[in-house]
DNA sequence: ACCTGAACACCGTTCAAGT
DNA sequence: ACCTGAACACCGTTCAAGT
């Protein structure tokens, strides 16, 4: 049929977006289907691979935005408080943005590139932002360390707040309840830190 | 062609696993479908429906026993010194079981059932039997705390230290690099249990 | 220049038909 | 009783052909 133009370059790849998103959004990424986007658009599946390259290109887009979302949320939290409020608060929203739809941020876990493909540069850049923040947040805890130290200090932390937040959205693994998250995260953030400082100190 | 009879149903339902597992060990679970099983094992695509419901039963199966391999390796761990050295000891071995074969672990993270159904009763069964296994070890350290705070420790633990794990051997998120995963582990053990310790006391 | 739709090589699952 | 293989309804991706 030819040239159809009734959405520009850039409007065609945000339907394709956002048609992709919202199939994400409700069955995680094995509802995600190229035939299933174009039906939704009403644009031959072709006409996705005019757009992005393949399908792993379209979920990897869909994920940094997903990042970029979560380092929006987390420079949200306020920076006034004591360093452990606001490593509390930072945990409290990665558990907020993570579940709220929890199908979506999965994407980062099921979503695997092909055996030898590596993210492109720009994905591994916009997680260290993230890790930045959260170094941020615990190196004045730990004035006398190395820079080495707070960086693993933070990955901890980080991952910990992952840990619960991974199991308390998974529909399987549920040794934790979704409501119940909050007082958790809070646990470990105090215990842990409370630990690293007394560490420190002794 | 009719009734084979070169193996009983239950050495097919086992070349059946042991082709699909070798597939997802390989290639995780989008490696894994039900017509390379039948061509790897010699059988036509038909009969794996014979031995499972489907490809979920089947998946599920496999998940069961990864879950039991971790808990004989838990049991492994000696009970003998103390409980900090327990847990580190549990956590270790969580991150040694898990790394060995990785894209095989994380099936329990990239399976999902179909919206409605849940897994069955045997698979949360098996769950909480970890959870105990760690609580045991979490228990002497909070002496004063009831069952249920020991619980939720428990579990905080438990979750961080499958978000050390899952973020090591995630191919996208390596916010932690593999090899270092260990110390990660010990540090998490030892800051979290340390800061328990100190928050009961004060 | 942009889009289509047929084509190719795959899927999971079912079930009548064969031995 | 057990197994096959064709059938159905799907996939991702490519690319010659159309406008």
């Amino acid at each position: 049929m030819g040239r159809r133009s009734s959405h520009t370059a850039g409007e065609l790849r945000e339907l394709i977006l956002e048609a992709s998103t919202a199939l994400i959004s409700e069955g995680g990424l094995a509802s995600l289907s190229a035939r299933e986007v174009a039906r939704r658009i009403g644009y031959s599946p072709g006409t996705l691979y005019n757009v992005f390259e393949n399908l792993d290109d379209l979920v990897l887009t869909i994920e940094g935005r997903l990042i970029d979302g979560l380092a929006e949320e987390l420079d949200k939290v306020p920076m006034t408080t004591s360093p452990t409020e606001q490593a509390r608060a930072l945990g409290r929203a990665y558990l907020k943005y993570t579940s709220e739809k929890p199908k979506l941020w999965n994407l980062l876990f099921e979503h695997h590139l092909p055996a030898g493909r590596s993210p492109p540069a720009w994905y591994q850049q916009k997680i260290d932002g993230l890790m930045q923040r959260v170094e941020a947040v615990v190196a004045p805890l730990m004035p006398e360390s190395d820079p080495a130290d707070v960086a693993r200090s933070a990955q901890v932390l980080w991952a910990g707040v992952h840990g619960i937040t991974s199991l308390a959205t998974a529909d399987k693994l549920s040794v934790v309840k979704c409501d119940g998250a909050g007082p958790l995260v809070d646990l470990l953030v105090e215990a842990y830190l409370a630990g690293l400082k007394s560490a420190k100190q002794g």
